[in-house]
DNA sequence: AACTCGGGGGA
DNA sequence: TCCCCAGAGTT
C-alpha cells in the first residue's frame, strides 16, 4: 500500500533533518547503546546527558564496568532514580566479562535475556546494533499512533502495546534503515508530537494523521484513572561527628532505594506531608534514632536525593 | 494483570 | 497538583 510507503520514508526523512546529536548517535557501540538505552528508560534525554558523560568516563568499557563495586556503580547513578537498572546493569556486566571475550547478542531475543532488558530495549538495540527489523513501542511511539489511527487502547498495559507493535512490523518491513525508522517514531514523539500542544503544522505524518484531520490530538491517548497514593512515614536526623562524617543508613533489603544510604529513620510525631512518585512521605520530628546507623563519608557513598538535599541544606555537604 | 520502582519538568 | 518520561522485574 501506499500509504504504508509514506509512514516509513517520511519519517525517516525527517529524522534526518531533525535528529538530536546524542552522544551515541555518533559512534553507536553496543556499550555505548546498551548504556545510553538503560539510562533513558522512563527518563528524559536531558536528564541522562550529564550522567552518561560522567558514567563513560568513570567506566569507559564493560570490562571497566564489570570490575566495579555496586557502591560505586550506585554512586554514579546518584540521583537518577530507578536504582534497580545500575544493579541490574553492573549484574550484566560482570556476566558479559565471565564468560572470557565479549560477545554481545546477536539479537533482539538474545538482548531480552540480558538483566534489565525488556521488550523494548531489546527491540530498540537489535535495530539500531544489528538492523533487525523490530518495531519499538514506547511511550512516545504510543502516543503518536494512537493518534495517527486513533487507538483507543491503554498502552500502558504490555498487551495494547504488543498489539500496536504488530501492527507496526508492516511499517518498518517498509523502512530503508530499521534502527533509524525506531529512533525516528520516538524522536518525533518527543519534538512534534508531544503530550501537550503538538505541533502538527511541521509534523511529517500530518497528512496521514486521524487525530490531525479530525482536530482529536488531545483525545489520544486515552488515559485510565489514577490510584490514591501509599503513605509512608519517615523523619530525617542529622547527626554528624567533627570530622565531618554523617550518621547514615544504608537500605539492605527494602526495594526502596535498596543499596543508597539515608538519614536514620526516628520515631512519630507529625509535621507536614510530601508527595513522591510512587508514595506520599509524612515528615515527623526527631524522638529517638532506629536502624544500623555508621558514620560515614556522604561523598564517597550513594545518597537519596531527599538526603542529599538535606545534607547541602545543613551544609553538611557542597552541591554537586 | 496489578504492583513497585525515582526524580525532574511541563502545564 | 497531576501527568509524562527510549520500561522492567516481581508478585
Amino acid at each position: 500500500m501506499k500509504r504504508r510507503r509514506e509512514i516509513a520514508a517520511a519519517l525517516e526523512a525527517w529524522f534526518a533533518a531533525a535528529k538530536r546529536p546524542m552522544p551515541w548517535r555518533a559512534r553507536p557501540t553496543p556499550y555505548a547503546c546498551w548504556l545510553s538505552e538503560i539510562m533513558m528508560q522512563q527518563t528524559t534525554y536531558a536528564s541522562v546527558l550529564p550522567y552518561y558523560t560522567r558514567f563513560l568516563r568513570r567506566f569507559p568499557t564493560v570490562e571497566a564496568l564489570a570490575a566495579a563495586d555496586e557502591g560505586d556503580v550506585l554512586k554514579a547513578w546518584e540521583g537518577l532514580g530507578y536504582y534497580a537498572r545500575a544493579r541490574n546493569l553492573l549484574k550484566a556486566a560482570k556476566a558479559f566479562v565471565a564468560s572470557g571475550r565479549v560477545v554481545w547478542p546477536d539479537s533482539a531475543a538474545a538482548w531480552a535475556q540480558v538483566p534489565g532488558v525488556g521488550p523494548y530495549t531489546a527491540a530498540a538495540l537489535a535495530s539500531v546494533l544489528l538492523g533487525a527489523r523490530v518495531p519499538v513501542v514506547d511511550g512516545n511511539v504510543a502516543r503518536v499512533f494512537a493518534r495517527v489511527w486513533e487507538l483507543g487502547d491503554d498502552f500502558r498495559k504490555l498487551p495494547a502495546r504488543q498489539r500496536l507493535a504488530a501492527r507496526l512490523q508492516d511499517e518498518i518491513d517498509r523502512a530503508a534503515v530499521p534502527g533509524d525508522f525506531n529512533q525516528a517514531m520516538m524522536e518525533l514523539g518527543a519534538l512534534v508530537c508531544t503530550p501537550t500542544g503538538p505541533s502538527c503544522a511541521t509534523c511529517p505524518l500530518a497528512a496521514v494523521c486521524g487525530a490531525a484531520r479530525h482536530g482529536t490530538q488531545a483525545a489520544f491517548p486515552v488515559k485510565a484513572g489514577r490510584k490514591e497514593l501509599p503513605v509512608r512515614q519517615i523523619t530525617a536526623v542529622v547527626v554528624a561527628d567533627a570530622a565531618g562524617r554523617v550518621l547514615l543508613v544504608q537500605n539492605r533489603d527494602g526495594g526502596l532505594l535498596k543499596g543508597l544510604w539515608e538519614l536514620p529513620a526516628v520515631a512519630p510525631a507529625a509535621e507536614r506531608t510530601q508527595v513522591f512518585s510512587h508514595f506520599k512521605l509524612e515528615l515527623r520530628t526527631v524522638r529517638a534514632v532506629r536502624g544500623d546507623a555508621e558514620f560515614r563519608n556522604p561523598r564517597e557513598v550513594p545518597l537519596t536525593t531527599a538526603t542529599r538535599k538535606v545534607l547541602v541544606q545543613e551544609g553538611l555537604l557542597e552541591e554537586s
